[in-house]
DNA sequence: ATTAGTTGTGAGTACCCACTCACACAAGGA
DNA sequence: TCCTTGTGTGAGTGGGTACTCACAACTAAT
């Protein structure tokens, strides 16, 4: 019974996107790989042969999130410096921001750093994240570490969910959320 | 064989030490009860008749934490206000830092955010947290997020471990720690 | 048509998990 | 002495989990 076929590449991207959808809401252990393949429509088996192991594909997916923010980051901030190019870089990350998941997969990646594997490629991905807005933004440390640090309470509001949520602080948290 | 008995108070006293300490590095579905019961040196069964479920361990492990926190920075800025209260409450934070589990415990709670029981918890949690913040500094919303927003920077950098990371991005990080 | 390479799976294995329940042991009061 | 109350567990149950492997089916080149 085999209902379509297709290339390992194009498997491969179908895959990443459903796991990028589980892991960020559930985190590494909170979802299954059988869950993950029912869901792009293959057998279990088959991610295994392609990623090789759990834990790996989540790196995968992951990190490239990582690197999809630091990517736009760095678009963003072209021939821009200073605080113009972190109010850039902002709005980049604001825009970005619509699709959830990419804020709540980088915090399943720091939640399961008790794996050193996992932490090491997590250090190395947040590494490049904070080097872009550095070298976007001159030499003001004191603000690229504001500006990483909203980032990060971006993260947590929305795993809070917290656009759903009616209480005072969260509007109040809401209100600030466009950051130029 | 009874080793020793205990009452059912400190029983739950022990059992939330256990099951923080492996909560905070593993997260809620990173460690199973029968662990947490080895560690304490009693029997599964028994913390489920103590707790109820999983869930509800890690629940009150995650939201004691949080109000710890909470709790910590409310008595430091008693009787400041405005940027005073801001930078006491600052300093307050960094003491508690000292002991990480603190800071990995919350950030489980909203990686654990998947579950609405959960989610309605932390709200929760965070919600007296950012309360207390914006009650003791006044009324400048800005800061408020501004100091918020470095917390969850420092639980971040302590789930990657920064303290034990060697490159220029950790080295910039960790100066920035002692926030005030 | 045969071969070789790639895509894909069914059926395991060996173990782990949250949770339950009937029951045991201890101690104080009547 | 019995009885109640609270502390504690052994032995499950039913289901899940990551991971493996022998093998099948399709495709393209010779």
């Amino acid at each position: 019974m085999v209902a379509q076929r297709s290339t390992a590449t194009a498997r491969r991207e179908s895959i990443r996107q459903a796991a990028g959808k589980r892991f960020a809401v559930s985190g590494l252990h909170g979802v299954s790989v059988d869950t993950i393949a029912r869901e792009v429509g293959i057998s279990e088996a088959y991610i295994f042969r392609l990623f090789g192991s759990k834990r790996a594909l989540f790196i995968d997916v992951v990190v490239t999130a990582c690197d999809e923010l630091t990517a736009g980051m760095a678009t963003a901030s072209e021939g821009l410096s200073g605080a113009d190019a972190l109010t850039a870089m902002g709005h980049a990350y604001v825009a970005l921001l619509a699709d959830q998941q990419r804020l709540l997969l980088p915090m399943q990646g720091y939640a399961a750093c008790a794996d050193p594997i996992i932490r090491q490629a997590m250090q190395e991905a947040f590494g490049r994240l904070w080097s872009t807005a550095a070298r976007a933004s001159g030499s003001a440390a004191a603000d690229v570490k504001q500006f990483v640090a909203l980032g990060m309470l971006t993260n947590t509001l929305a795993a809070l969910d917290v656009d759903h949520a009616d209480a005072n602080w969260a509007h109040a948290a809401r209100a600030f959320i466009p950051f130029a």
